[in-house]
DNA sequence: CTGAACTAGTAAAACGTTTTACTAGCTCAA
DNA sequence: TTGAGCTAGTAAAACGTTTTACTAGTTCAG
């Protein structure tokens, strides 16, 4: 069945499609509709269940009310919470989400910018890896609102809000060497993007301003899409190979990896073993003993990515970038 | 800066607009282009980077390429596990996802599919709730190709992907009837769905059939979206004044609002009291003792949601509809 | 040498909106 | 009485494609 559209209000109304776009829009005061038109137009669009046909609108207006998000992993929860709460504080606004999941692949991601940008998406959201700048370049010199959350691209001047990598990885280090540990390990990703490598330096500089010498041997960098099974492997290696009182886990899906090693392998977290897990996952608070962590401020990262979109897309001028780091909390468990 | 369109790369190249369109769209053989101007025409849209306007092309055809996905909460692992499988299969086929959570409002759902339908998607894949039936029959009325999963609405005749929740419900309650369990209670939710109703027939029945009675003060219906802190509460209340050896949690939410539960009174899962939790979760490999879980089989349900999909995308004829029920796995962890 | 069939393309309509520029009739102050 | 300004609208262009129906020239069988 063909849907209505706004000719066949028109005709019904018996007035001009212009006077039932006025109408519609809400323009027909400023445009000196009667009252008893706009009454007439809005009953017939009521009785028949007329919708204006969005993709039209689009073509003609250049928007589409539609923002592009792009991430890593939708079934990565720290993404998914993010998505949801984008979703809800868009969607408030009329804004829907399109979103994609890059897998960390730089041509998939190019591939997803070049999708949205024919989709005429309104702004784009991206937690971004290495290897895109120009496109997401293009995108800025084009003029289109970006906002980049989670990971930093440094060479771009585009707004971004994260949070503070550096300082929580520093945290939780100064915490453990408060506790008395020596033998720090961090278990991270090779992946080469800004907030990892920011999770990498607190560990480092942590351990510096305490006198303790960096052992690279206790790093462990796990390549970002290996199987679980591999992952599980190479940190069973450390664990069981390496004198450790003490390891940070970069990422929440390393720290599962991690715990599935200390149950397999019997190790038992306490006095003498302790653990720190970055971004807040339900098993950690279930865990027994409850595992420590450090938790990004989600909801707050969500608000001010929405409010840096809304303030884009409000105003027709250029909006000063901004960089909003937020603290991200040092969760202590036992 | 403007993008390009069509005309700048026919005048570019010196043909009329016809003929780019037809070379982009592979028609240039079959109109009979020369091997020539194919070329050139070819060369001019690789240099430029010149990408045809989607919205201008969905405007002309009627089809988006884009499929809508609407789900209760992409923050809820499950959805977000399968949001994301469906993206990756969908993706390789060339369409992409709009999703939207609907908080299990009817209010809410209604407005989406209306959405949607205004954005012209070209199908429609949602996780349905009362309420919203002849929202969903104008879909199907109007020839759109519809896929419910993992609930389905017994009223409407659409196509049906899901588990087989009755009978993973029975074997669990069976499971611990084998083990001698005799006072084994159910947490689950208001939210009057299919799949839910199921979970809770499979339970009764195979109470029934052991000839133990059934009990409906072990039987907690938590309100859908109320508070943790609140969910948290009802189930303390059970677990502390009932007399129960055994319970089956309907979702794995309920399951992890169970669990610290248990953490809180310091009651101990073991011989005396079993726990079985519907839907997997990571918390539950890692829990000790690990949680015995009913598993969903999500690539299943994605690979059959998106087959159901592109095989009604492919035929214009009105494909017969399918309800496919997929078996659900029982994990016993000790 | 004719005209059917093929080759290599093109002009223009259509998709459903928004928006600009216009009109015809009226009022009313100078 | 005139013309500026208001009221209540409308016609048509434009957004960027796809697609239908057309053409002008060439080939080649009969």
């Amino acid at each position: 069945m063909k849907s209505l559209s706004i000719k066949d209000i028109a005709v019904k109304a018996n007035v001009s499609i212009t006077t039932v776009s006025f109408i519609i829009n809400g323009k027909a005061k400023e445009k000196s509709i009667s009252e008893a038109v706009i009454e007439k137009v809005e009953k017939i669009i009521e009785e028949s269940g007329y919708k204006p046909n969005q993709i039209a609108r689009s073509l003609r207006t250049g928007n589409s009310n539609i923002i592009g998000l792009i991430i890593e992993d939708i079934s990565n929860s720290f993404f998914s919470r993010i998505a949801r709460l984008i979703e809800d504080k868009a969607y408030k606004k009329g804004y829907k989400i399109i979103y994609s999941s890059t897998e960390n692949s730089i041509d998939k991601a190019k591939e997803l910018i070049n999708m949205f940008k024919s989709r005429k998406v309104d702004a784009y959201i991206i937690s971004p890896i290495k290897g895109i700048e120009e496109d997401i370049q293009m995108l800025l010199d084009d003029g289109n609102p970006v906002i980049l959350f989670d990971r930093n691209l440094p060479e771009i001047s585009a707004s971004y809000v994260g949070a503070d990598h550096f300082n929580a990885s520093y945290e939780s280090i100064q915490h453990f060497i408060d506790q008395g540990k020596k033998n720090i390990a961090l278990v991270t990703t090779d992946i080469n993007v800004e907030q990892i490598i920011e999770r990498y330096d607190g560990y480092k500089k942590a351990l510096e301003d305490n006198g303790i010498k960096y052992d690279e041997n206790l790093v462990l960098k796990i390549h970002f899409n290996q199987e679980e099974s591999e992952t599980i492997a190479q940190i069973k290696e450390l664990f069981e190979n390496k004198k450790i009182d003490a390891v940070l886990f970069a990422t929440n899906y390393l720290a599962i990896s991690g715990l599935k090693v200390l149950k397999k392998i019997n190790k038992k977290i306490g006095d003498d073993f302790a653990v720190i897990a970055y971004d807040d996952h339900e098993a950690f608070e279930l865990h027994t003993p409850r595992i420590s962590t450090v938790q990004q401020p989600l909801e707050e990262i969500a608000e001010n990515v929405i409010k840096l979109i809304l303030k884009q897309l409000s105003t027709k001028t250029k909006v000063e970038n901004q960089e909003i780091i937020i603290p991200a909390k040092l969760i202590i468990r036992n």
